[in-house]
DNA sequence: ACTTACATCTTGACACTGTCAAGTATTGAG
DNA sequence: CTCAATACTTGACAGTGTCAAGATGTAAGT
């Protein structure tokens, strides 16, 4: 387990790094296997070494993606004050930010994904299902003070999860904030009131 | 402008339902251009002379899914009764309902198209706008009775858009209803109650 | 130290994709 | 009947993911 191995040190990293910068620079369709190995100086068929096909490599990219995700939602819960309205926004603006700036990352990540995933590395779709577990659990712990929407002891979760979700997919990913409906209100205005639990 | 023209008929409105088809059985990765073209019985350059590039057929496909779109939120509004309440939640119903029964097409329809929309023939984006403007009509005029959300006119819209959307993209998919917060809330349960314009 | 096993990477091939260029056949107008 | 335009075919090209076989470096066993 040396730090520098064979030819090229740790490819399994340089790959995913490769394929991140590769969606940034040209989106969804610009991620590449051959591309993402050429990036990394090795040939074309190195990578089947480390990920068993594309989809796996792509799942890799994503379970780095959640960790980039959770990030943007902790940065702003620190910078908001601790009143549970305060928290809960913060971790919208986290989502939505994290979506404005990563537009290619954030539709991989949930870009609904087949029977392909069956495909994959068990080990790499562990990691994958324990980092969107983590940011997950990060919208949940911020729903916790609420009372529950619906009766439903998830109701909450649900909801903001979905209106935050679909306000990022809709709208905050267009360039300018123009919708089919005019401009766009922001995601406070349209995030309703949320009693404390009792 | 004979009904049968040339070898094939109208090859266009062939290659539409083909690759509507394509996208039903195999999902989003299965459309393919020469697909398409076998399916129609045509060679594969064929489909070339009626959409410059895969691009265009994409956007003839998302533009006919719109008009099924409307067509499954129209249905379930006809099926409930008159007041504005049961009719928002009808027209959530069809919208989840075609989410639901058409993933791979709700799918196409709602992916970011980056800048490759640029390409696509004027005509047929024309028609694509059309008809995704159509479908938010619909939801609209459902929102329309109820008082503005966060004192933004388009304040119900955009929340009801991105609430249904997100519930759609998030769980709706899913095989079973179960999500990483455990069982799912009805829909009806997360939608806010909303005041009635006054 | 030598050999053997193994992990890593390269090379080459295959089928499939979208797109373009050139050619062929059908249609319809003059 | 001629001729031009429309609709389609054939063939090619670069790119894609994936597989098979080989080469190369690493590490362990004896």
């Amino acid at each position: 387990m040396s730090p520098e191995k064979h030819h090229h040190g740790n490819l399994r990293e340089a790959l995913i790094t490769a394929g991140i910068e590769l969606l940034e620079t040209g989106g969804l369709e610009a991620l590449t296997l051959r591309k993402c190995a050429a990036k990394a100086g090795v040939s074309h068929a190195a990578p089947a070494h480390h990920f068993n096909g594309l989809i796996s490599l792509k799942a890799a990219i994503i379970a780095r993606c959640y960790r980039m995700f959770s990030a943007s939602m902790d940065a702003k819960s620190r910078q908001a004050e601790a009143s549970p309205r305060a928290q809960l926004l913060a971790i919208c603006e986290g989502y939505l930010a994290f979506s404005r700036d990563h537009g290619a990352l954030f539709q991989i990540m949930f870009q609904p994904k087949p029977k392909a995933l069956a495909n994959v590395n068990p080990q790499i779709l562990d990691e994958l299902n324990a980092e969107s577990s983590k940011s997950y659990m990060i919208l949940r712990t911020a729903c916790a003070p609420f009372a529950p929407v619906g009766g439903h002891d998830q109701g909450t979760e649900v909801m903001v999860w979905a209106l935050v979700h679909g306000y990022a997919v809709l709208f905050a990913n267009q360039p300018d904030k123009e919708t089919p409906a005019g401009t766009l209100p922001e995601f406070a205005h349209v995030l309703p009131d949320l009693p404390l639990r009792n």
